[in-house]
DNA sequence: CTGAAAGCGCTAACAC
DNA sequence: GTGTTAGCGCTTTCAG
């Protein structure tokens, strides 16, 4: 074509107000531009701020983001998957692991990209970014052993992924782990209200508790909240810890100790190795474990260390 | 077709791993299944918030959502609309509202059903779910005359759609408009480390200040947050309000008073009211202004009420 | 290099 | 009711 041609049509594209029909190009040409992103929930702070990462990686690429809803079942059904298979989508990115092994044997024979988020699991279904949410719990628990707390609750998951956060503040804790005098499940996504009455359960169960570890931040802050009505010191009477490093974390009174888990990074990573693999660039690894580490903050910091023994 | 072959159809679809290809039928039937979605970004959890509101209102229709990203920009061009028209969308979504009067007109020749969310305007491209940020300003205004505050100021934005809440403030002081002596501009989306500066240089300009109005629970959590620091006494030496109900409000020390704007709620409403259009049912309001109210908390409750004359 | 023609997989229209 | 056929708008292939 030549170069007067090719502007005669552009002015033509121009005036005619012409699009192109992707849904022509893509029947046409087999490529499909569309990648699924299955999400339990906006309404969660992290996953939210994972899918902008997730959409950020994507930016200035072919392709583009459609949305599902999962729920929160823990056990992701192949329906629901198979429902966005109309689509034909290049990738499918989850957040969250894939629980259910036959969803998962489906997925392998899609013979599709398939990208596992914020989730940790031996045998990912393709690839994963996630956190070890052990390693998480390990962290937390050394904390506490370290600040020499001696009547120590959790509360949280106990079940599921849940369990593992558990786990790994357990072996934190290492030889200490007799301090951990109660476990008060809480099971799904909770909310400030559900902190606030477990804490009442804790104190009730066990009077002496001087530390709790709280599944998420939400929930440790109405833990917080519900102790300073019931005039309780913190942190000296009574220490508390959070999970997830939410906004509000550190403007809490005292500010919460927690551990951050940066969705954004994690939702931007996972974005850009499923492009790369998309693409067909050679990726050094497939799966990534992000690091992790502790914020201490005031609520955790009380006199105890000295007497440890 | 006989029940017979009905089954045995569906056996057959069952046994070779038949999927419709949405692309063929959509190219043929002309129906596109596709609703675009614009949003500036989801680290705002006002707008992760709605995102999750619109997604539960099309849950279980024909429809799917396909994200898109406008930036923050207020001028949102027509390239970028444009870029999804070759998915021939069935309706279009935006979080916020189109300020641009060029892509207005080229949005109203699309002739598409089109929702413009969380802001106002009295001329909308199509359907309109918003607040009235005049509105809101009023009510703080009223409130801060109530309480008696005698030297106020405001901090946000001052431009654009923000101006809006600024001159609400303004008419919801009335009489008292005089006590606001000081008006800092804070543009664009800010965090708290801008909300604690903008502390300092309140308090610079204006010493004897003892009431501020910030944009957003962000900016004011930062402000309350360096007025601790300065060992400033919250309420009584200076009251602290802010705007936008995020979860952290009631958390602060004091209480941050507010005024909350539900995202869940209007996006659900705005996804409704879109799939109703597109359904072809009648609506019975192609505008909605939800209604405002303040949450008064701990921050603003200083003891000059008693004083006002 | 340029232009013509076939056909992706479905739906809708039409004939039986 | 049931079966057949044309064609949506592109991309790709193949002929010139």
């Amino acid at each position: 074509m030549r170069e007067e041609t090719r502007r005669r049509v552009a002015a033509a594209v121009e005036a005619t107000g012409y699009v192109v029909n992707n849904f022509a190009s893509t029947l046409r040409s087999g490529r499909s531009s569309i990648v699924t992103v299955f999400v339990s929930s906006l309404l969660n702070s992290h996953f939210a701020t994972s899918m902008q990462g997730v959409f950020d990686a994507f930016e200035g690429s072919r392709y583009h983001l459609m949305y599902a809803q999962t729920g929160y079942s823990e056990l992701l059904g192949m329906e629901t998957v198979a429902s966005m298979l109309p689509f034909r989508p290049a990738g499918i990115i989850f957040t969250g692991i894939v629980r259910s092994e036959a969803t998962r044997k489906s997925l392998r024979q899609l013979d599709l990209p398939v990208m596992e988020m914020w989730g940790d699991t031996p045998d990912p279904v393709d690839m994963l970014v996630g956190y070890s949410n052990i390693e998480g719990g390990r962290l937390m628990g050394r904390h506490f052993a370290e600040r020499g707390f001696r009547h120590i609750a959790f509360c949280g998951h106990t079940t599921h992924r849940g369990v593992e956060r558990l786990q790994g503040f357990r072996e934190g804790l290492g030889e200490h782990v007799d301090r951990l005098k109660l476990v008060l499940p809480l099971e799904g996504t909770r909310g400030i209200t559900a902190g606030a009455a477990s804490l009442d359960m804790i104190l009730s169960q066990l009077p002496e508790c001087d530390a709790v570890f709280f599944g998420s931040d939400v929930t440790a802050a109405g833990g917080m909240l519900r102790a300073l009505d019931r005039g309780i010191a913190l942190p000296d009477r009574l220490a508390i810890a959070g999970y997830g490093g939410l906004d509000f974390a550190p403007l809490l009174h005292p500010p919460l100790t927690t551990v951050p888990l940066e969705g954004y990074e994690l939702g931007l990573r996972a974005g850009r190795m499923l492009l790369a693999r998309l693409e067909g660039q050679p990726l050094a690894e497939t799966v990534h474990r992000h690091p992790l580490h502790l914020d201490i903050r005031g609520s955790t910091m009380a006199g105890h260390a000295v007497e440890r023994d």
